[in-house]
DNA sequence: CCTACCGATCGGTAGG
DNA sequence: CCTACCGATCGGTAGG
């Protein structure tokens, strides 16, 4: 009987897995349950045995996406680094998760554009605290006087945010406008996309003078 | 037999307008043409007159979109202002244009994410020439230490891109994760994104001595 | 611009 | 996890 069980947990992974993939690559909507199915290797009912309607699917590919946050944003935040340190990393992490794998940042966007409603009210719930903590922090920078007076953080968050999974999930499309010749290897693209990205982030988030190198572009770990 | 023409172009023209609010709304795979018909008010069989294929009626439909550029960016760069001016004035056109009417934010973002390749080509053909002058621009501006050494042309003008077609298309559902209460109004919440977008944009691009505020907040012209 | 109609595919169920 | 099957809707055609 735990012999099934964990079978069962395995297709329900791999059925998982194929529906980021195609969801991501197609749309919710350019998707059918039977593209799902044929690329894990089963029958479409045996799908639904395992997620009732293709809804409950769906529900299930994107509460994924938002419980890695909830579990990680609460770390961040409260790591005992300097405020500067603290904005940083943030950063960095949001930069190396979605550079990770790149079906997540079109899978977000994809949502976005598709039940705004839904979106607005699940990232109200989640992520406000968080997110007003991070507010909070740019706030003190202020202060600090390490970050810009005319900074507005929670518009420069929501930024943030865009530029990152804009880059990863659109990058290199749009920087096909300055190939001439032929596609060039998308991944170094993209690696100085990331580059100037961050330089962005930081000369408009900082004053002038803590302008050194806070943040070292890292972008070894590009995968899949 | 004018009389007909002018009727059937006015009938192709609501088609065409409703296509682009459903593949907005609901992307090019979540709306059938039967939806379309209905909301202009016709049977599906009299679209498909004006449109022999759903395909046909999807690449009109994006062909408006990048026809505004390819008559646009040519004015936009040859007219004869200061290479600061310029650039101002590209990003202004830029947040313009978007605002105006956010289904071309959506649909744009929406074709990249479900025909990457053929966006690609487009862009590569129709864009090229034009924003490697805008890129040339930037580069003289660092010879007269206008702009800042650091910046990557090609990267900071696809951000910039990013920038406002992210900000129209889903500022704000990104941008609810700061209401704590309800929804506020939402054009608000736009305006202030894209004035720290273009703060951001401005901070990054030049020289500290330039910064006065080449980039005055423009955001009177909301609609729709 | 319409009525009438097509085969194919959609998400999903019955029953084992 | 399967076979067999369902009604509804898909994009599209014939013919006027």
């Amino acid at each position: 009987m735990s012999e099934l069980k964990k079978a069962n947990r395995n297709v329900r992974k791999r059925i998982l897995e194929e529906a980021v993939r195609l969801f991501s690559e197609r749309g919710f909507d350019g998707t059918s349950i039977q593209l799902i199915a044929d690329a894990v290797g089963i029958r479409k009912p045996s799908l639904l045995y395992h997620f009732n309607t293709k809804e409950k699917l769906r529900d299930e590919v994107y509460e994924k996406l938002m419980l890695h946050w909830k579990s990680e944003l609460p770390k961040l935040l409260t790591s005992d680094t300097s405020d500067k340190d603290r904005f940083t990393s943030m950063i960095k992490a949001l930069v190396r998760y979605f550079l990770a794998d790149n079906h997540r940042s079109r899978l977000s966007i994809r949502e976005m554009l598709d039940r705004p409603e839904i979106v607005r009210d699940v990232v109200r719930e989640q992520l406000n605290p968080w997110v007003k903590l991070i507010c909070e922090y740019i706030q003190m920078g202020k202060l600090n006087g390490v970050v810009r007076a005319d900074v507005n953080p929670e518009a420069f968050v929501t930024h943030v945010i865009m530029l990152v999974l804009g880059s990863v999930a659109v990058g290199n499309v749009l920087a096909a406008m300055f190939d001439d010749t032929q596609e060039q290897s998308s991944n170094h693209q993209l690696e100085s996309l990331v580059q100037e990205l961050e330089r962005i982030l930081r000369t408009s988030l900082f004053e002038p003078q803590y302008l050194q190198a806070e943040l070292k572009p890292e972008v070894s770990t590009v995968e899949k």
